[in-house]
DNA sequence: GCCGTTTTCGGCCCGACTGTTTTCAGTCG
């Protein structure tokens, strides 16, 4: 059972909890639980195989949640979710995912109503008997039939690409206003999730309905949700919903502080302002009713006698006791990089000739890349078979003496067959300077036999890195089912390279297995996998994704000169 | 249900907005 399972497990527990009323606290402990869980990079299974105190030793799992995984782990299930899942249908907690419905109002109308479906309750909204219940009314009713659409129509979370751009757009014209004096994305974008499920935008003005009237009227924007005299939310086109929250100039740090979160990360920086006799919310932290800081996040940090800490680490993961030892990562930045390692031409799926890659690479101030079309297999993009891959590396190497200020390599995306071996021969792998070996079919095998691939590959003398390791597309498909201390152990032991690929659909590794990577001392690259000319622009969510893992310039191969990433290569003689 | 250098019991972050209410509960982030 994977640890997302396990995870998933004790999440519905505390939705089914919460919907009957249970302790909000109890319900509380439940979802802790359970992100410590999806938040490790080792197995569960692993760590309960040692006994159920090592189990009890991560944080927010006690005794009875430890004995629960337990059962979980040897029986596929617990006899209390088994009992909650009786008691209330499934589709009374998809109800949950409805804006505006909670727990009380959720239980209500399955109590009273015996609504158990969205298409019960969509009927009951439409009928009338929504608004006629105590508590709702004829708006709340109309605000169910609204969210039932939304909900049907929505995934409910967004790329960290499609939320950054029109994020990105709207800030611009924020800033364009004379009254807006500063103005910044908060929240998970801030952040650099791999997913958002919203969108926080924060401004000071002194015209605050001057700010709300743009966001209104802009063109990304479909609908407006609700409107305050500080807060507004709006719908986008895109079907993103998206806050925008005027505070004053004084309070600027500290809603920043506030509304980037995470919420996890922020309980504890509450926790501490309270040990120290202060009060933190998003308007500063007081002392007392006196404000003593609040402008900026670093004197908010300051307060709490903490150094400034980067977004993308805020997830409550030990960033804070590593600012507190002062041991934070001095972490990658987009500049650092300097090569990409995967990229595909006209030769397969791509879309530009060798080169034009190169000359597009160049134009971005890399120094070096490797064109890496598909092995044979991939059929569907005309892989390459042993001789159309021979006179694609003959190509590349008359093309790149025409470049002196670019190396170029010649690469393969080599895939790992179903039955482990690899795609092409050891024999033509050996004249290449750089082999990817990837999974893209049979991700669904068994554990077992997803391992003795990979393993298979990176023994492989000329095999350089293993590229998206899961093979998962976020939000959309589960990755291979992989042991990742075993794989990392062994890429360690052979100078295999890990992969993170940047493409914002992709980026695997993620972010708590890269930093497991970094741990076992196993270089990583971050590459684009770019399709097209266009396609190298996504480098920098590759680097969110790193910077979230804590990874620093040293951590990452392709931030080298080439002449230093030459060496690292274990083909180089 | 979890947790502990004020606590093994009694806490557990906090404010804005909405809609349904006649003063506030529910929801959200």
């Amino acid at each position: 059972m994977k640890n997302s399972d396990v995870a998933r497990h004790f999440e519905e527990i505390g939705d089914l909890l919460e919907i009957q009323g249970a302790n909000s606290f109890r319900v509380r402990a439940y979802r802790n639980g359970s992100r410590t869980i999806e938040d490790l990079a080792e197995p569960i299974a692993s760590i309960a195989a040692e006994g159920e105190k090592a189990l009890v030793e991560l944080p927010g799992i006690g005794k009875d949640i430890a004995a629960k995984i337990v059962v979980l782990l040897e029986t596929g299930t617990t006899p209390q979710l088994e009992q909650l899942r009786e008691e209330v249908p499934p589709g009374v907690v998809q109800m949950l995912r409805i804006q505006g419905l909670g727990p009380k109002k959720v239980k209500a109308l399955f109590k009273e109503l015996e609504v158990t479906s969205l298409e019960e309750l969509k009927a009951a909204a439409e009928s009338g008997a929504v608004a006629e219940l105590k508590g709702f009314g004829k708006k709340t009713a109309q605000t169910i039939l609204d969210g039932i659409e939304h909900v049907e129509q929505a995934g409910n979370r967004y790329f960290i690409s499609e939320a950054l751009v029109p994020a990105e757009l709207i800030l611009e014209d924020l800033l364009k206003l004379d009254s807006v004096t500063q103005a910044s994305i908060a929240g998970s974008a801030r952040r650099r999730k791999e997913t958002c499920g919203d969108l926080d935008l924060l401004a000071t003005s002194s015209n605050s309905a001057e700010a709300m009237e743009l966001l209104a009227n802009h063109e990304l924007v479909e609908k407006v949700l609700a409107q305050g005299d500080t807060k507004q939310r709006v719908r986008l086109r895109s079907g993103i919903e998206m806050d925008l929250r005027v505070v004053p100039d004084e309070s600027y740090g500290a809603a920043m502080q506030y509304f980037t979160g995470s919420k996890e990360h922020n309980i504890v920086i509450r926790q501490r302002a309270q040990k120290r006799g202060l009060r933190l919310n998003e308007y500063g932290i007081f002392k007392d009713e006196e404000l003593v800081a609040g402008k900026t996040e670093e004197e908010v940090y300051k307060a709490v006698d903490l150094p400034w800490i980067p977004p993308e680490l805020r997830e409550n993961r030990g960033e804070i006791e590593q600012a507190e030892e002062g041991q934070l990562p001095k972490l990658l930045e987009l500049k650092d990089i300097k090569g990409d390692l995967h990229m595909h031409t006209t030769a397969t799926d791509g879309t530009a000739s060798i080169r034009e890659m190169a000359e597009a690479a160049r134009e971005r101030g890399l120094k070096y890349i490797a064109i890496t079309d598909h092995s044979k297999r991939v059929t569907m993009a005309n892989g390459l078979d042993a001789d159309r891959l021979r006179k694609h590396w003959a190509e590349i190497r008359k093309i790149r003496e025409e470049f002196s200020d670019i190396e170029i390599l010649c690469g393969i995306e080599c895939d790992i067959l179903e039955d482990a071996e690899l795609d092409l021969p050891d024999d033509v792998l050996s004249e290449g300077d750089w082999v990817i070996a990837v999974l893209h079919y049979g991700l669904k095998q068994p554990g077992e036999q997803i391992m003795k691939r990979l393993l298979n590959a990176v023994k492989n003398p000329y095999v350089c890195a293993i590229g998206h390791p899961s093979g998962r597309i976020v939000g959309r498909r589960p990755g291979a089912d992989i042991h990742y201390p075993d794989l990392f152990k062994a890429a360690a032991d052979h100078g295999v390279f890990m992969e993170i690929n940047a493409h914002p659909s992709r980026l695997d590794l993620d972010d708590i297995q890269a930093a497991a990577a970094k741990d076992h001392g196993i270089p990583i690259v971050i590459n684009t996998d770019a399709h097209s000319t266009t396609g190298f622009d996504v480098m920098k969510y590759g680097v969110y994704q790193a910077r979230r893992a804590g990874l620093e310039k040293k951590d990452v191969a392709n931030t080298r000169t080439f002449k230093q990433f030459k060496k690292m290569l274990r083909t180089s003689s």
